[in-house]
DNA sequence: GCTGGACTGAGGTACGCTCCTCATTTACCA
DNA sequence: TGGTAAATGAGGAGCGTACCTCAGTCCAGC
């Protein structure tokens, strides 16, 4: 005999199918008695409910949103090429996803979006943005109409979000600054470029990256952190700067957007090949400057992952059951020339 | 309206809805003009076939098989832990998958093991274990027979396997050079531990670290491999006479089985602080070593994807459909003291 | 004993698809 | 032109589950 079914369990535990149902579906409307029969016989027949067939019939469907930063960066980029990608897998099945874009910066456009979001009927919203009062209450918002809300890549820790699907920032920053101290081969000075210090996942990654060296490489000393704001010749302008009237650089850490800019500029400064540059996520500008020996390491979170996490938490959330947490922890990836995946 | 379905396909095409079944299922006894018409209303749609639907009504049931090393090794016992982890999630969803356990390095026991499974009616099996005349032969019965075969974690190349799951083992070990190469701060001699020269895993790793030390780390010297067996004594009493016979020692790769013997020799050599040591896989072993600053870092492949891939793909293979490769392919991680997921 | 409420049983419909049968139409060849 | 085979339509049963309705049972409290 195949698996049980709901038929065996009512004939095991001596119910009707109705009342297993019931049971099986948290219904109301069953004798405490019972409902305990009916458990015993689906522990007793090791009954495990088919979910396709239970989908199917349930017709439920979910309307999920990812809100995303908009247009430049590469990362952004990946990560809405994801979101594409996944939605046409088993994963996304029964799930309509769609994907706003948003102005990074711009924290009224951000909630503008969220705004428009509550009024349509939608069942779940993955956000990726910075955490501002007005984010914050616009997600309060979300939640009192009964949506689940994850936050993507970086924190929002003060908002009452379900979850955060991301690597731990501060753990990255602190990788970055092991694979950093390890690779120096002498003392100087580290130069870290960060997104804006209102991003949280720049300021943890700062964070981490800070305590190492201090701990485990006290003779190296790291620079004030240069806001790039994600304007790339502004970015250019001031890398190059540092790199002109710093003799002692060795090292310097991208901690999110404005790699590539960073890269021109030091290149310009014709000292790249003599520092060790590590950055966040393969893109590709990073992707071609690990081939060419002028980054050292990338540190990486998959974004494929972070897209199929967020669709499985989601659904969790709103089917209000337990997540599997060991699969949906994202990995910090270390990515060299030698482990580059294929494109 | 929703996802369209068969009966949406039926009336675009302007046919009934056996037609469109027999085109969608390759049945003959439709007209070349008419598999057109449907394939056009597929394609104008934009139809997928819901799979859970299909193989509800198909009632399918994949019957899959794990061929595996039998106990001893941590890889192993995790990797068993995957299978049973990921049996119970939706990926397994209609599948019924057992484990067999075989003696790594008895090719007769692993045959048997495999020709005791084509006897039973399975639909596929995913085996780890070493590329032997016999073990190929084996596998070309079980392809005869119809069944699915992928390889885990060590290619078959020769076999008529369907696929190969695992990381590419030379990247894995040009990986290990790159990090290996950088981290020593002098030039001396590296050992390396490998399984045997039977393994294909192992050789490989070995072949990819050797390259790029050569080319990229022409200073340090890569010592003949020593073969462990999975004999924890033999690799002990080795390791430990070329700890104590080589001065010059700097580096220390570990290619597979055999870390915690090798460890335990090392510190009790007292050289292992000032040693550079890289090993393969996350167990609670190579955990506690990173913690503690005895190995640098470790090369991992993540079992659960590692399984998940390999149902997914036994399952494409049965169903004869095409494979997704971006998902399927299996990252080489590095891990190091920082970035240790939690446990 | 009667009433109302809580429980339970029986059965139906639906989800999207597969696979079957049987009748009907179409096309082609002799 | 009729005959025949191929192509197609129509419809039904079933996969395992969800969810609905309606009727019937049981028991406590009055």
């Amino acid at each position: 005999m195949g698996k049980p079914t709901v038929h065996d369990i009512a004939q095991e535990a001596g119910v009707s199918l109705a009342t297993v149902d019931r049971v099986l579906n948290a219904r109301p409307g069953v004798r405490p008695a019972t409902i305990e029969k009916v458990r015993e016989a689906v522990t007793r027949l090791g009954y495990v409910r088919d979910t396709s067939a239970a989908n199917l019939s349930r017709r439920r469907a979910y309307r999920f949103v990812f809100v995303l930063p908009e247009g430049s960066g590469q990362f952004a980029t990946s990560l809405k090429t994801a979101v594409r990608d996944v939605s046409r897998s088993q994963i996304a099945d029964r799930v309509a996803v769609k994907v706003h874009e948003v102005p990074t910066h711009d924290p009224h456009a951000i909630v503008r979006a969220l705004k428009r979001l509550s009024s349509d009927a939608l069942d779940g919203v993955a956000i990726m943005a910075p955490e501002t009062p007005q984010v914050r209450d616009a997600i309060v918002r979300l939640k009192e109409a009964g949506t689940a809300v994850v936050a993507l890549v970086s924190d929002l820790p003060n908002a009452p979000r379900d979850n955060f699907i991301g690597i731990d920032n501060i753990a990255a920053g602190r990788t970055a600054a092991l694979i950093m101290g390890r690779f120096l081969a002498k003392s100087g000075e580290i130069l870290v470029l960060t997104n804006s210090m209102r991003s949280r996942d720049s300021l943890e990654r700062r964070l981490g990256f800070d305590t190492v060296i201090a701990s485990d490489f006290p003779t190296q000393s790291v620079l004030p952190s240069i806001e790039g704001f994600e304007d790339p010749e502004r970015i250019r302008q001031i890398v190059g700067d540092v790199a002109a009237s710093r003799p002692d650089l060795v090292g310097v850490y991208s901690t999110g957007f404005g790699t590539t800019p960073l890269l021109e500029a030091l290149r310009g400064s014709g000292r790249l090949k003599d520092l060790v540059v590590l950055a966040h996520e393969l893109t590709p500008t990073t992707r071609r400057a690990l081939m060419q020996n002028e980054i050292a390491a990338v540190i990486m979170q998959d974004v494929g992952h972070l897209v199929r996490s967020a669709m499985r938490i989601l659904r969790a959330v709103c089917d209000d059951i337990p997540i599997f947490d060991a699969q949906e922890r994202i990995r910090i990836e270390v990515i060299m020339r030698e482990n580059l995946p294929a494109t």
